[in-house]
DNA sequence: GTCTATAGCACGATAGAC
DNA sequence: GTCTATCGTGCTATAGAC
């Protein structure tokens, strides 16, 4: 059921917000208070400081649930689990929510050394290790071609991620974004025809 | 002549660390006077403003001197042209100055909008023009398999980009980056076989 | 072109009343 | 758990002497 939010998740949603709007810095704790509605005071009886806001949201960044069920049987499926992926991904790419996210993340990744970690072996390594484990499967069944699984596997995202990241600039500044949508499963087409037997 | 460099260049150079470091709010006008060794009202006889040494590092970003001579030539020899690209990309993600300015770029992508236009009108779509008559040439000549060559081109650069992101979130922790070092010339074997006929 | 001095503001955070 | 009030700090920027 839709219950109404908590004081809690308020603070780090108008959080979300500012800081993917105008940097870790630029989210003051003023500006945060004032979305919320409430006075800055009240900010430090839910967290201890800023910086735990940050945290908090970083943990959140790196929580994505993600399908890692019946894979051997899915990876058989060849360039329709390629395609699933890919189409995840895009759907990822395009929620509002997960978009400001994304950016919060780009924006942190120099700055903050634990979220750069996260993002090494959450994000980057998370995605790499399932989609290679596909690969490997499709390579034993010969479906594929043969080559190491991990570089193919991040031959197969880098795209996306890049596609995503573009989608996220064209967005921030409201511009059309339909000349690259089709891109994710473009990928997948051509990618497929790259390493398929 | 190695001339020694004017205070308006140190200005710069101290902004371009410390942004790269701690993010344009970060890098105040106080920290930048103290490491280029002035006070903060020195700065003001430089620039105008904070702002505009950030304008000045933005357009020293995306003035790439960058080899766009014969390509018509070049292009014929097919892979090795990939490869050229390929390996002058790796330089430039290991030169430790062009590596300060990209993590600017990253830190800034979303918060300038100036930076964000630029970055996707030289810094992407430069390259990918270059790439994309590279391969519509091959095409021509019957090298590689027939596509959309911006297409083709994005596909071959994106790795490249992820690859430069990967190596410059290793180094500003002082990691090895040896794993992933050979990925660029990797990535140009693993592309050429992908759409070589 | 540099300095000292200072204005004026926003920041993170705390104390204490309700 | 929220408020008012306030502290100390660091910030951008300017005025004016040298």
């Amino acid at each position: 059921m839709p219950k109404q939010q908590n004081t809690r998740q308020k603070i780090i949603d108008a959080a979300i917000d500012l800081i993917a709007e105008k940097g870790y810095k630029g989210a003051s704790v003023r500006k945060i208070a004032a979305k919320v509605g409430i006075r800055e005071s009240a900010i430090y009886n839910h967290f201890k400081n800023k910086e735990e806001i940050l945290k908090e949201i970083v943990e959140q960044i790196f929580t994505t649930p993600f399908e890692t069920e019946n894979l051997e049987e899915r990876a058989k499926k060849g360039k329709s689990f390629l395609h699933q992926f890919a189409v995840a991904y895009k759907l990822v790419s395009f929620d509002k929510r997960m978009e400001k996210l994304f950016r919060v993340m780009i924006i942190e990744l120099f700055q903050n050394r634990k979220l750069r970690e996260s993002f090494l072996q959450e994000f980057h390594q998370k995605d790499i290790h399932q989609i290679s484990k596909a690969l490997f499967i499709m390579m034993q069944e010969g479906m594929i071609r043969s080559a190491d699984p991990m570089f193919m596997a991040q031959e197969f995202i880098s795209p996306l991620f890049y596609t995503r990241l573009h989608v996220s600039l064209l967005r921030i500044d409201a511009k059309s974004t339909s000349p690259i949508a089709t891109q994710f499963e473009k990928h997948v087409d051509f990618f497929w025809e790259s390493i398929a037997l």
